[in-house]
RNA sequence: CGGGGUGUAGCGCAGUCUGGCAGCGCACUUGCUUUGGGAGCAAGGGGUCGUGAGUUCAAAUCUCACCGCCCCGACCA
């Protein structure tokens, strides 16, 4: 096999392509529009899973599980909901050999299932907040799929809430966003926009959707997360009522909000370069990697020993590898282990055993460090938070800028062109304008920021009164 | 569904125009030498040339039909 991966400035999208399939992250399944999901990158999963799991926790959120089968007319419940999702929904019509009475929808999304059980279980206020989430799978036919991003069955975290008050679920539904927020900047070091999003944009039987939006290498937009208030809609369509604190009678008040495998897209291309992916310490199942250089057997036992020793300082505090197969090179190890991305590595030979020193090794900047023996294990946590937070900023900075403010539509449709990113501009509120803008510039509202300025100006397209500025992008 | 490609070893491809032994690179196996940035040499294994039909003494190559996949669009809470 081709080893080497080519730049990624020629083309991106085949680059990144090119690089899931070369560091072993996914395939191609043999079922169209569908991706297999290999142990290097389900170890990405895991950790995403992991952390997030544990904020959910926190605030509260339980696991639960429901079917994968939805009967078609709870879909055809909720107006709205059966708009958005019917066209990309699949449908099973037979099953034990016969054509079923009732076609089952493989779940798009669970909303449908979920408060068909919360009409069982919540009957007053007593029985409120319910805070559940799920992991599963859901599947969308889409039409054109690309590795991790778009598939046509991916893994999910789904979450849903039920509430007493319009309040309490807006509050939620701006809390969930936080924590979405909070673990990609913090964990994946992907800054984003946060904000609200457009009527057309919005999901479908929502009041509103919240987004958090992250920008990749190429200068193209990627949704990483969304939360919905849902109002009263899917308790209406599901006659979901609850008896009030003062004995009166209400429908139930919702959200919904959901992160999938498609921030392990992001998370490639926001970080990655043209020697692979780059994982950014919180979230690498082994931060460390340690790769013995020796050239006869007399200095091999050496350095295995040296290296020994060094592992057992380190493994107490990190998960920490060391790779000494014999049939490999040290060189071919240093990229090898470049290519999946692993934050550090620790190079030892006849030399460093010599001086009793190692060599330290950054993923980020590939900077080499001389650290003596001693100070290895001070000297690890140190440099693998400096990664961190490196990889943020870098991120952070290429985000900042490439966002442009721009007054004209002239300008808009050549900063779009010519340089991509984000384009922060004036726009009247008006669906019509913003079709639009897509139509003639492949560019959507990605969201309107959370902690905008108030700002009066003229609507980039139609020259109407605008009081605020909105982020534009093409996106994935 | 429209436009453009493509199908030959596990992967990437040449060979097709002009029909005549099934090839190359990487990977794989074995051996020796190597080992601080993807090692070298030698030997070896691996093929319904997408499928079906036709033309021909002879088809990966020419003709017809079908199928798959990729890229660009349309779709994408």
């Amino acid at each position: 096999m081709e080893n080497r991966i080519t730049p990624k400035e020629e083309n991106f999208s085949q680059w990144y392509i090119d690089l899931v399939l070369k560091a072993k992250l996914a395939d191609y399944a043999p079922v169209k529009g569908c991706m297999v999901i290999r142990p290097n990158g389900y170890l990405l999963w895991e950790n995403i899973q992991k952390n997030l799991d544990r904020m959910f926790k926190e605030s509260g959120h339980l696991n639960a599980y429901f079917p994968l089968l939805i009967p078609e007319s709870f879909i055809q419940k909720e107006t709205e909901h059966m708009e958005g999702f019917s066209p990309e929904c699949a449908v099973v019509t037979y099953g034990g050999g016969k054509k079923l009475k009732e076609p089952l929808v493989i779940r798009p999304t669970s909303e449908t299932m979920i408060w068909s059980m919360y009409r069982r279980w919540i009957t007053s206020y007593r029985d409120l907040p319910l805070l559940i989430n799920q992991w599963c799978n859901i599947v969308r036919w889409e039409l054109r799929p690309r590795l991790f991003l778009r598939t046509s069955e991916f893994l999910w975290q789904e979450g849903h809430t039920a509430h007493e008050t319009y309040e309490e679920a807006e509050k939620e539904a701006l809390k969930i966003l936080g924590i979405y927020r909070k673990f990609v900047e913090e964990y994946m070091a992907i800054p984003v926009y946060e904000g609200r999003k457009s009527e057309s944009e919005r999901f479908a039987g929502a009041l509103q959707t919240y987004t958090i939006e992250a920008l990749m290498q190429d200068g193209r937009a990627l949704q990483a997360g969304t939360s919905h208030n849902l109002g009263q809609n899917f308790a209406r369509a599901f006659n979901v009522k609850f008896t009030t604190r003062d004995g009166g009678e209400d429908y139930v008040w919702a959200t919904s909000w959901g992160v999938s495998t498609r921030l392990i897209g992001a998370l490639i291309m926001t970080h990655a370069d043209n020697k692979g992916i780059v994982i950014p310490p919180k979230l690498a199942s082994l931060p460390v990697v340690i790769i013995p250089i020796y050239y006869s057997s007399e200095e091999r036992s050496r350095v295995l020993s040296y290296t020994q020793s060094l592992y057992s300082n380190l493994k107490e505090n990190f998960n920490v590898k060391i790779d000494d197969r014999e049939e490999y090179r040290p060189s071919y190890k240093f990229n090898e282990w470049e290519l999946q991305g692993i934050p550090l590595r620790i190079e030892v030979g006849p030399k460093d055993v010599e001086k009793k020193e190692v060599i330290l090794v950054r993923r980020d900047t590939g900077e080499k460090i001389s650290v003596s023996f001693n100070e290895v294990s001070l000297q690890v946590p140190t440099l693998l938070n400096e990664i961190q937070k490196n990889l943020f900023e870098k991120a952070k900075k290429f985000k900042e800028e490439r966002t442009f403010k721009v007054d004209n539509f002239e300008d808009f449709q050549k900063v779009v062109e010519d340089k991509g990113g984000f384009i922060y501009a004036h726009w009247c509120g008006s669906p019509e304008c913003e079709a639009k803008i897509k139509s003639l510039t492949k560019a959507t509202i990605r969201c309107i920021p959370f902690r905008n300025e108030k700002e009066e100006g003229k609507c980039i397209y139609c020259g109407e009164e605008s009081s605020q500025r909105v982020l534009f992008a093409r996106a994935y």
